[in-house]
DNA sequence: CTAACTGCTACTAAAATAGTATCAGTTAGG
DNA sequence: CCTAACTGATACTATTTTAGTAGCAGTTAG
């Protein structure tokens, strides 16, 4: 029951510190060494922040990486959209044999009704709550 | 946010199928076809359930297996428990750096909470209600 | 006796996740 | 105007997890 994968994670913690830099440009050397992530890895994870206009970026020296929104309306849910393939509804995996009819199917509904509880709780929960100490 | 994996899939799958035939043996190779799951996977799918007690086994010709448990009484979140390693707490993977008192972090507490919130949910799931067409 | 079964162990294959390497282009600052 | 410190982008490799397979020993109905 992992909830959040590694680049979830990873990108939550990244947002965390640049909220707490609001007004800098960290650069992925910085967020590396300062949450432990590993700098190859970072790099990734900031250029699918950056597609998305989670940050903004500088280049060239004393460069790096901005907050780009209001850490208030960014929710874990928007970010496991991005890095987790949009909350995808389980495909249906019993056959014909069991439900005949599909709509009528119980585990089916109770999975995607359980799915959408995840999303709404993770909605709940924003980058500014978390950085709020 | 794949909330269920192939093996508690079929595993559910099964207990239903044995819950509708409940008194007689079912050999792997029938619910094997009647259900499309490969026989050697459904094989050590029985294994296990029969390790959890959840089936019963007669071995030799017109052996197989029949439900050994009330489907009133077997939730969702009991298979999963056993299929899924046991709805295991995501390990905290902020460091120090971002939350320096773990008691108080935010994010792992809330993690927790809506794991928590998705067990909960599975166990009000009996197998009895998902065959009771 | 034997075909149809399970019990058990140990694989292999495929997919998802995690992490790395590398090179081209930009810019602050000496 | 050079260069070290950066990002942009592509394309890998490694590790772990999930999915599925093979095969043999032992049991039993008919
Ligand atoms: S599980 Fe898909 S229709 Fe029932
Ligand atoms: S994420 Fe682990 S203590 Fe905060």
């Amino acid at each position: 029951m992992k909830l959040l994968t590694k680049k979830t994670d990873y990108a939550i913690r990244i947002l965390a510190v640049l909220t707490k830099n609001k007004n800098r440009f960290l650069s992925a050397r910085e967020i590396s060494s300062l949450q432990n992530i590993p700098y190859q890895f970072i790099r990734q994870i900031l250029r699918i922040l950056l597609q998305h206009n989670f940050v903004v970026s500088k280049e060239g020296g004393k460069g790096g990486f901005k907050l780009n929104v209001d850490p208030k309306n960014i929710s874990v849910s928007d970010v496991i959209q991005y890095f987790q393939g949009n909350i995808m509804l389980s495909k249906c995996m019993f056959r014909k044999q069991l439900c005949h009819n599909r709509s009528t199917c119980i585990l089916k509904k109770e999975i995607n009704r359980i799915e959408e509880l995840v999303e709404k709780e993770f909605a709940r929960i924003s980058i500014a709550k978390l950085t709020k100490t």
